[in-house]
DNA sequence: ATATTACCGGACATTAGTGTCTTTTATTTA
DNA sequence: TAAATAAAAGACACTAATGTCCGGTAATAT
């Protein structure tokens, strides 16, 4: 469903929400912990810095932390501001543009599709993840 | 959603269908009606001949023709035959696997999205999307 | 028979995504 | 101030998908 890079960078932005207790976390730290490439990650982290979803301090003891507001996103939102929103309105087969002017032959079901990924995204905020985890309603170990 | 190998495939076979009188359908006029790269389109039909999903014949006044069977698949099928479905059961997270014993944060409502896709593309087989078309129930420019 | 047509098959080119490596820069600690 | 640490930045490597090219093969038509 999503680039590796945009994958890495939900579950990432989840680890640091589950981690966000006054110290920072490493590049190394993360990427074993989640089981990532550890220099992939790294290009991932300095990417979530650019767009100010998480914050990183240099040298001894530095790393990553979570930017205070990118608790309130979505993970729909977290994917906007990495790869845009377009996805959600191409069409299933392909077709230039999908509209019921000129509807291929599953754009009626198909809208279906995605209205509930659009749902499934935005249907809770990184902090609530956050909380389900900690509230063990979810596995800790959903990582791997 | 899908590779350019089975969106040209499915269009394609759609487009065979609308055009099953008797004669033979060439690579350039396809290419060219669908706006497809003719080399690139070649290979992809060379590929429903092996799959047995379209029939071909060579020299002069050659060409590919729809293989009778197909018409009774659906794009389900036709996607199974070309990818297989595991697609359908990854997680949208991309967790190793999916499964309710270790449900990633978007588990629940992420299933209603699988479900969904294999709705649309299994709610018509092709000889239905050719009626539909052929009724003006559907535009017949929907190959652009 | 021979030339023409059109699919087949294999090799090659291009591109974007993924992943790695090395150097630089900022910060802390000794 | 010097050494150590960790992220930033840029260059490079690998891969799979996409796309192109060309010689080979089967069928037709003259
Ligand atoms: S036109 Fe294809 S999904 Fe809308
Ligand atoms: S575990 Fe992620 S969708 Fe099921």
């Amino acid at each position: 469903m999503f680039s590796k890079t945009t994958e890495y960078s939900i579950r990432a932005i989840i680890y640091l929400a589950l981690n966000n207790n006054s110290k920072l976390i490493g590049v190394s730290e993360m990427a074993s912990e989640l089981r990532f490439p550890e220099a992939f990650l790294g290009k991932v982290l300095q990417l979530l810095v650019k767009k100010q979803l998480v914050g990183s301090i240099k040298g001894p003891g530095g790393g990553f932390y979570l930017i205070d507001s990118t608790l309130n996103l979505t993970i729909l939102n977290i994917v906007d501001s990495l790869e845009g929103l377009e996805f959600l309105d191409k069409c299933g087969l392909g077709l230039h543009s999908c509209n019921k002017n000129n509807p291929c032959p599953i754009h009626d079901e198909y809208k279906n599709v995605s209205i509930n990924v659009k749902k499934a995204l935005s249907a809770k905020s990184i902090n609530e993840i956050k909380n389900e985890i900690e509230n063990g309603k979810r596995p800790q170990s959903f990582h791997f």
